[in-house]
DNA sequence: GCAAAAACATGATATATGTCATGCAATTTG
DNA sequence: CAAATTGCATGACATATATCATGTTTTTGC
């Protein structure tokens, strides 16, 4: 069993406001696991009791549409927790919770949440301005996807996913999805995904080494993403 | 100068939580505003400094798009809390907020809604519920603007204003939304607005008297949101 | 290492939706 | 009250994007 007091990714989120004493309970509550690429941790109406805490990887959160389709909401990577709405408005979960890459993520109970909430206002202050946060991100993809084309999505959200996971030695992005996933975050068919894809590759903005991808002109892409 | 302790709207608020001195410390604190259809409360980019609490009357929250386009995110109606997001967040405004009818509302400086964070937990407990509210919302909203045709959209943006606004007693929406606001709620031109409400209209789905809106069979135009 | 499945890619076609143009109705303004 | 502005409505047309079809490449599982 890890402690809690020692672990790095607690630097990264609301808990670097708990106490030592907070944090050394914390570590006789939580359960640690370990998830595999492509394992839920949760399902859309799943009841959680707890939030996750991510130590490693990064994880998809996803909504299933009446059409079928799935949308990739949010990404969510380490330091940052999962499952926190839910807890809050006290409901089943509204996304399902995938993993992109293999994980650590540790459990931590309600109840204990809720303990801190009551004794530690700069931490019910520092989740309240993470899902504030959030908040505003949906606002931003919410307008997007109701104002912008496919083609400046796409761009969008390629600067995006460079600023937020950043690239490898040999410049392709760090977080590889899949086209199938690609398209689902900017809310369009695979193929035109692909399709675009491979047209951006041609004029040289991105390029395509098999699946993987590197920004070439990434100044054009943010002009393109308007 | 009113007092906050015999308001009604307060009821429907966060401020519910709040004690009785609480709130007379709050009234001494309180500036009152009426604001005229069409003025604008705030503007996106804007620092608040506090927030507005919605007494009367209904008010868009709404971006402006680079596209040169509103999209309108959010509907605030009585009782509900104008500008939290940003202050929680200490940034300026992300949205702006417009008033739809003649509103009541008043201002309460950020110093004094941070006292209130401080000492009295079912305030903050409230604020972060409807905050989290809000979030499941955008969520749910972003998810249908990506993967939802114009036509559900239309279908269950109706269902909305009825369900959320009400009807007068001659059966059309009590909200009264220009044929260009109802287009910008569902991130859709004004003419394929317009098309679409005739053809809802045509179908019998709704009628059409002058610009108000009667929902006439619920139930098909649910089925056609999916 | 091979069969099967999944992911990637591209073409052809259909369709939903945006854009531009025009006219009428309703509302505002001087 | 007339004039002007704004909102509503509809047609014609352009186009972005979805859908269907097919083939290739890559990955997975035994």
């Amino acid at each position: 069993m890890g402690k809690c007091e020692q672990c790095i990714v607690r630097e990264f989120s609301s808990f670097k406001a708990l106490t030592k004493d907070e944090l050394v309970h914390m570590a006789n509550c939580k359960t640690s696991k370990t998830i595999r690429k492509g394992e839920t941790i949760f399902s859309e109406g799943d009841t959680i009791g707890g939030v996750f805490c991510v130590k490693d990887g990064v994880c998809k959160m996803t909504k299933l549409s009446s059409n079928g389709r799935d949308q990739i909401v949010h990404l969510v990577k380490r330091g940052e927790l999962l499952g926190q709405r839910s807890m809050i408005s006290d409901e089943p979960a509204n996304l399902s919770a995938v993993a992109l890459e293999d994980m650590q993520v540790c459990f931590i109970p309600k109840s204990e949440i809720l303990t801190f909430f009551n004794q530690n206002n700069r931490f019910s202050m520092g989740v309240m301005k993470t899902i504030c946060g959030d908040l505003k991100q949906a606002d931003d993809i919410m307008v997007n996807m109701a104002q912008k084309t496919v083609k400046e999505r796409l761009a969008l959200t390629l600067i995006y996913l460079e600023d937020t996971f950043g690239t490898n030695a040999d410049g392709t992005l760090k977080l590889q999805l899949s086209r199938d996933e690609i398209a689902s975050m900017i809310g369009t068919a695979t193929e035109s995904c692909i399709r675009l894809l491979s047209e951006f590759n041609k004029l040289g903005l991105i390029e395509l080494v098999g699946k993987k991808i590197v920004v070439r002109q990434r100044a054009k892409l943010e002009r393109m993403g308007e």
